[in-house]
DNA sequence: GTCTATAATATGATAGAC
DNA sequence: GTCTATCATATTATAGAC
């Protein structure tokens, strides 16, 4: 068939509403994820927040498992890519700076900035094994970005457990803080200062 | 009615049976709970654990939510007490060792001792609010067991804003803990270690 | 105290009209 | 692309027999 002006058109058209519909999925179900968590976001009501009908989802995603995963899988990798810009523009400063600027932008990523960055935070625990099977990869690729400053900053002299030890101290505080931060109280500045205090051992003036 | 011996007894034993069982079912639902979180634990499930039917349930139980605040509820009050108890015992130690013991002690109960403990760090958020208003109280109470260690620890200089941003770094760390900790691989003792040596300054010995 | 049976409702998912 | 209608199933909770 001869596709004439008005038919390509019409393709072009339909392709992009197909896809804003599907960014406005997406969306919605970030922050709702965020906000209730996985088990407790019924399709129905994800579906209302878009001004939709739950059916109508299926023609985006082919299942509310693979819905979830692609919510989480931009969320990996919007962190991943910040952060790593962010490195690679402070190429040439310390392994203490670098470490204390991966951790603001990871803080200002998940509190301010990305209901994908929060929504994987908070629901990836809870999700079903083939959603957390999905996102092993990427959880990974983001892993070793904290692996690398880590080991840069204790020194050659660190063994692989203290590097994994302080990894999953630092990870507890950063991610814990979706359960607590309040952007009217609180301030992401004031708590990446804390983290950065513990670890250049400023905490205590007198020590 | 003149209670005889027999009948005193059967109200005994049927009382003792009551108690026996509602202990099963809050151990089971605690193992549940941790296992794989609030929603996710049908009563279904959670009755045959015990060798039920879940209607069963509703005798020693309102609801799902009375169930789920109970063993919550159980959980903090006895990790308030068992870390008490260990400070009670160090009383004359100085502030940075018996913060140390009240970290050591927090994850062995939360890892090792505890899934009373375990099941309400993983699923406080994602609880209805109903049950999160029931436990505020008894939270409110084991945090200022922190409140007063952390103060202590940092001194009369330390702003409020350092030791909440202290505490949620350390609670962050430490409850974070549930979502990567593997008994065959990991040590509570040396993960305490890492946390120790972050506190006192002796995470990077050059410095 | 625990059972069976069931109410009342909610869920993820599919089929077919438009 | 989205709707309506519905399937199949699962859920919390209750009523009444034993």
């Amino acid at each position: 068939m001869n596709m004439n002006e008005e038919t390509a058109t019409r393709g072009v058209r339909q392709r992009v509403k197909a896809e804003t519909a599907r960014a406005e999925i997406l969306t919605a179900a970030a922050r709702m994820m965020r906000r209730v968590g996985y088990s407790e976001m019924s399709l129905r009501d994800l579906a209302a927040e878009v001004n939709m009908k739950a059916g109508s989802l299926y023609y985006h995603f082919a299942s509310k498992d693979e819905l979830a995963t692609e919510v989480m899988r931009i969320g990996v990798e919007a962190i991943e890519a910040v952060v790593r810009r962010g490195l690679d523009d402070a190429a040439d400063r310390s392994p203490a700076e670098r470490l204390s600027i991966a951790v603001r932008i990871h803080l200002e990523t998940l509190l301010e900035k990305s209901d994908f960055v929060s929504s994987h935070i908070r629901c990836y625990p809870f999700v079903p094994e083939a959603v957390r099977e999905q996102l092993r990869d990427v959880r990974r690729s983001y892993d070793q970005v904290w692996v690398q400053l880590i080991r840069d900053f204790l020194g050659p002299g660190a063994t692989n457990e203290t590097v994994r030890y302080l990894r999953f101290v630092l990870i507890g505080a950063l991610n814990g803080s979706v359960e607590w931060f309040n952007p009217n109280r609180d301030s992401v500045s004031d708590y990446a200062r804390t983290i950065e205090k513990l670890l250049t051992s400023q905490m205590i003036a007198s020590r």
